[in-house]
DNA sequence: TTGATAAGTAAATAAACATTTACTTACTTT
DNA sequence: AAAGTAAGTAAATGTTTATTTACTTATCAA
């Protein structure tokens, strides 16, 4: 039996989330994504069942995935509460900034509804993306650190900021404005924690 | 010469945010668009020029215009800080929460290039969105009420999570989870309020 | 009332779309 | 080295796409 030609796989996701980012999500269309991969239509059928199967598997795999990753290295739930939070908003930072393609996907999965029902649905089937960071704050309010919240809107407070900083970054080479640095990004943190503290 | 039916126009409107906000903005096409608006597809190019058109103006006029219309309703930039920042959330939260159409492009406008790149041009062309919070943030920058950030920074430290929130609120009605309240959105204000304080 | 005119329609156009068919290739197993 | 097989290709499928053409309608100004 022919082997895969794994080179194949990997242009095929590296390609998508680049025409993602440049052109959008609206204009990805299997040809396209196929002649710039250097492939032909079919061999992307192989891998994926249909356009919503690539998608999907990109958005979860691909991107999600890498992304809790590097988000939660060198971090685990029992670290003191700054250097833990601290050390997720270095680590979110560095990642996305050096990976734009990924970071414009995963900003697709806010809104597209395909992306959204898929992450709730990974979520639950394959267990919790960022479980560690769920057992850390829980951790951190029952030691009575950190104010009380429902799970979901330690996120909202302690996190989207930083993607919200992520973006900036990006929107700083495309028109002029004070440039994000990891100085800026390491006082916002700080504003953040202050904030949730007790 | 006959007159514009302005129905058709609002409804060709009403029907485009719907369908982006159940099927995505990669779903609508203007086919769809005209048979759902119950128009034909000639109609829609009265108004708009071309799909890009139709899709920028939507984004612009529609969903940022009356979204920064309603944040601001009776906010002023003298307004006490920790009382300007509590008003905003509230105008936010209540406007988001009973206009989920307009969130979810909203969002979209986050990922788009499209999009993104539209808010921009329009933010230099036809004036900042949001003048009035810029200008509140910089009085009591300067009044040494708050920590000093780039301008750009004040918006993910102080408006990213409430946008979270009313994602979480949306989710809600698909997965069990603990219900956004008015009340918890105000508590999460505090604690962003606490932070930026000096 | 009528003539001018932009709003509106239904149907058509050509291009692009997702996916498949029919075939070839390259590798493993025997 | 020959057979078997999944990977891979090029070209075709039928559908959907954005946009236009050719025509009709409704209103206003004269």
């Amino acid at each position: 039996m022919r082997p895969k030609n794994l080179e194949k796989e990997e242009a095929i996701r590296t390609i998508a989330l680049q025409i993602i980012a440049e052109e959008g999500l609206e204009n990805l269309s299997m040809q396209k994504l196929a002649k710039a991969a250097n492939v032909s239509p079919r061999t992307i059928y192989i891998k994926y069942e249909n356009k919503e199967d690539l998608l999907i598997k990109l958005f979860i795999e691909e991107v999600l995935g890498a992304y809790e990753k590097a988000v939660l290295e060198k971090f685990t739930p029992d670290m003191d509460f700054t250097k833990g939070v601290k050390k997720l908003w270095q680590n979110t930072f560095q990642y996305l900034k050096n990976n734009r393609h990924s970071f414009v996907l995963l900003q697709y999965g806010k809104s597209s509804p395909l992306l959204n029902k898929a992450f709730q649905q990974a979520n639950i089937q394959q267990g919790h993306f960022f479980a560690p960071i769920h057992q850390f704050l829980e951790l951190n309010a029952a030691k009575g650190i950190i104010k009380i919240f429902p799970q979901d809107v330690y996120r909202a407070l302690l996190f989207s900021p930083v993607l919200d900083l992520v973006k900036e970054y990006f929107d700083y080479q495309e028109r002029p404005k004070q440039i994000i640095t990891e100085k800026i990004v390491s006082e916002c943190c700080d504003a953040v924690i202050k904030g949730i503290l007790k």
